[in-house]
DNA sequence: GCTCCGTATTTTGGATCCAATATTGAAAAT
DNA sequence: ATTTTCAATATTGGATCCAAAATACGGAGC
């Protein structure tokens, strides 16, 4: 193994696991209802069962994976309505999250904003979809961090974990990473001038107009 | 075993260790911030430490226990912003639950409510703290339900097993229960004649005297 | 052909054992 | 006395093995 590969790697298996079956689930290589193997997986992440099986509960808690007792563990299959269930939640929370962090916002928090966003821009620019849609999560999550909120960020981090398989997909638009940059920069604008309001309409719209665009993919 | 002792039992090991931890934890027989010896536990309920690891990852998830790499789980303290910050992601998911219940609701829900608020209130005479409880919970949660979205449902769920530790202390008084029972024939009352405006309102009251009961609480 | 039943196989659930890591305590060096 | 080092111990992490349950399959009966 190299020594950038070990140093990554997380130190537990179950940690490791939890990540890659993260990765396999929102790459849609483990498709939406298929059932889970544990044979097969473990044997393809060359470890035992047991690590995979308390992946697997930390992703059932996340809701990415339902589980039956005696009958295992199947990928969560998302509708057209759980879909715009998780964009409705995420919306009442993130706008929480906003309005507590404008209220709480310093000059060093706005920097590192600014910063998140110049990476966003760079990934779009570039057109490397997979680096967008992490920086964007970043961009997004510093912002939230900002409410003080731990358990809110929490839950709004879990809600992004479940649509990520999709989420990829939009960014592979240019119109729509394009579009991002320009939702991104409006909301940055508004945070520096401490409106909460047109930051939270701001970024509903921004929220509104991904789920949009999210729906067609979810008839397939 | 007695039948009925076999009966309730669940079918898994770790959906029994679960339940039993759930218990323990919220009662205050494991203190928060104490640290979960996992052979004292896994012999203590007659399992291997295989279903204990899986049901404490549940656990992890629902944020009932803090989980650090090769240093194991400890029970989670909540402090006082803590569980304000609780109730007030609470107050956002149900407000939303409730008006979307509201918009649904239909003669046999609103049977099933005035059935779920018999016995809350049968209990809240009997000064049954543990009924009142259960009672109070399954009230709230036919209502919840009756929104379509199962997930805001099960967020909320989950919101309520973090604070179920310091619920039941609200039922020890006498007073909180008579409180309670009248609150939610306010919110029946609302209910029945459509006014979701009302209902969140009663509800919001109903909550924030609760929280404000606990706090003192929370400084022990 | 269809259903029902029982057996074989697959798959999950759990117990035990060993390995890896963290913690504790005591001795040695400063 | 304080700090450091290192061994002993306790605790968690994981692999393997066996048990239990569900599923698949095939034949008997209708």
């Amino acid at each position: 193994m190299s020594p950038d590969e070990a140093r990554r790697r997380p130190p537990t298996a179950q940690q490791f696991v939890l990540a890659e079956l993260r990765r396999a689930i929102t790459t849609g290589r483990l498709r939406p209802g298929a059932p889970i193997r544990q044979d097969a997986l473990a044997e393809e992440f060359q470890v035992s069962r047991v690590p995979l099986r308390e992946a697997l509960k930390t992703l059932q808690g996340e809701g990415l994976v339902t589980y039956e007792a005696h009958r295992g563990y199947s990928v969560e299959t998302l509708s057209l309505d759980d879909l715009r269930e998780v964009y409705r939640i995420r919306q009442l929370l993130e706008e929480e999250a906003v309005r507590r962090a404008v209220a709480r916002l310093t000059d060093a928090d706005l920097r590192r904003l600014a910063e998140a966003q110049d990476e966003v821009e760079r990934a779009a620019t570039a057109g490397d979809v997979l680096s967008m849609a992490t920086a964007n999560r970043v961009f997004h999550m510093t912002l939230f961090d900002c409410a003080g909120m731990p358990r809110l960020v929490r839950m709004i981090r879990t809600l992004w974990d479940t649509t990520d398989a999709y989420r990829s997909m939009y960014y592979g638009d240019a119109g729509n990473r394009e579009r991002v940059v320009k939702e991104h920069r409006a909301t940055l604008d508004a945070l520096r001038r401490g409106s909460a309001d047109e930051a939270v309409t701001t970024l509903n719209v921004h929220r509104d107009h991904a789920v949009a665009e999210l729906e067609p993919y979810l008839n397939a």
